[in-house]
DNA sequence: GTTGACAAATGACATCGTGTCACTTAAACT
DNA sequence: AGTTTAAGTGACACGATGTCATTTGTCAAC
């Protein structure tokens, strides 16, 4: 977490600050990114840097949860609008996502996220879907799942099945985003893999 | 790819060399690997190791290829044991990779990288169950695979099915180390998870 | 309005890591 | 032996990180 000075700054110089690092995140992955271009560009001393925040990780995984946090209440839209029917309200997720592009920079600092995913960064996305546990979120999409709709109202096993969708999402976004997909295609992949999950790979 | 220097070295040598740069990737994750360790470990000068790899993306990537390959073969041969039959193969590969426990220094090796993959790591890893375009390996799979049990016989179907079980498969791989799951606990989750691919998720 | 105390700002610096290159040594071939 | 080609070597230039002693700013109390 960003220490209290970053908060206590006055708006424009902690928009300022941002908008260097989005921009230093959006150019290259968290690894190769550097604080040096970051305070070059905010146009602060490389020692204030380091009065708001611990180190690089610290300002990527604020910007990252920032980003995701956004994100999460719109899928919990979305379900709402399927009621409950999660692939549906996954798919929709996917495609608006894919259609309302962010722009450019926003685009390019999850594609590097996406390209460049450790354990950690992973966790911060599918935060956005399952939460963590202490904040409940995880109970919370699973109330809101139409279980008449699945094969099990076993909640481990719609624990398992929320991973399974998680999983499938994220391959399918950073398969997006290596191959360069157009949006038609990955919609089209999408769908098919989503079918795929609701029916079973075998025969029954 | 390594340089053919390295390949030319005396066999003494060089196991020295691919020993000491696998007991740094065991010790931390590539990113902060340091290729003075290396080098310091293995007794050579800092400069020969650049007369045998281009960098340590080079020696790593050499020895995560040495790695998944062997269990491409293990793979492939669990295929044929199941006659075909896909998720059989595939969990029977997972229990025998978490039993015969690799030793020490290879288990850390591959839970770094599977803490902290990127893109291109995870394409290394799945290379070895669905190999390049080029190599013919995925088609190869896809021939092997009883497609009497599969609810399509549609060649492109069939990939997103092996997408989707890689996914999951990798996934499982991710959270047995990332939360430290006992094999029982591993093998356990990855059960249910698998069944919920065959079955599928929805009623039909 | 001066003082004192605390928070924030600053940039030089110590440290460490990478990749290169000019030079040395060894090997192979004539 | 002499020449050519490959391999070995470590000092060095460069760039990045995180720290710290010092300076600057702020604000309440007197």
């Amino acid at each position: 977490m960003p220490k209290q000075t970053f908060f206590n700054l006055p708006e424009k110089k902690r928009q300022h600050l941002i908008n260097a690092a989005e921009e230093e995140f959006a150019r290259v992955p968290l690894h190769e990114a550097s604080i040096a271009n970051i305070v070059k560009s905010a146009g602060i001393p490389r020692g204030s840097f380091y009065q708001y925040f611990e180190n690089k990780e610290d300002i990527y995984f604020y910007l990252l949860k920032e980003e995701t946090d956004a994100r999460r209440i719109k899928f919990f839209q979305k379900l709402e609008e399927h009621d409950g029917d999660i692939i549906n309200a996954v798919t929709d997720f996917y495609y608006e996502f894919l259609v309302e592009l962010p722009d450019d920079r926003e685009f390019d600092f999850l594609k590097n996220a996406l390209l460049h995913v450790t354990h950690k960064i992973e966790d911060a996305f599918t935060a956005a879907f399952k939460g963590k546990h202490d904040t409940g979120f995880f109970n919370e999409v699973i109330e809101m799942i139409d279980k008449d709709r699945l094969n099990t109202k076993n909640d481990t096993e719609i624990y398992h099945m929320l991973q399974i969708v998680i999983a499938v999402v994220f391959r399918n976004f950073v398969e997006k985003f290596s191959k360069e997909l157009s949006d038609d295609e990955a919609i089209e992949h999408f769908t098919i893999e989503m079918n795929l999950l609701k029916n079973g790979l075998y025969k029954n």
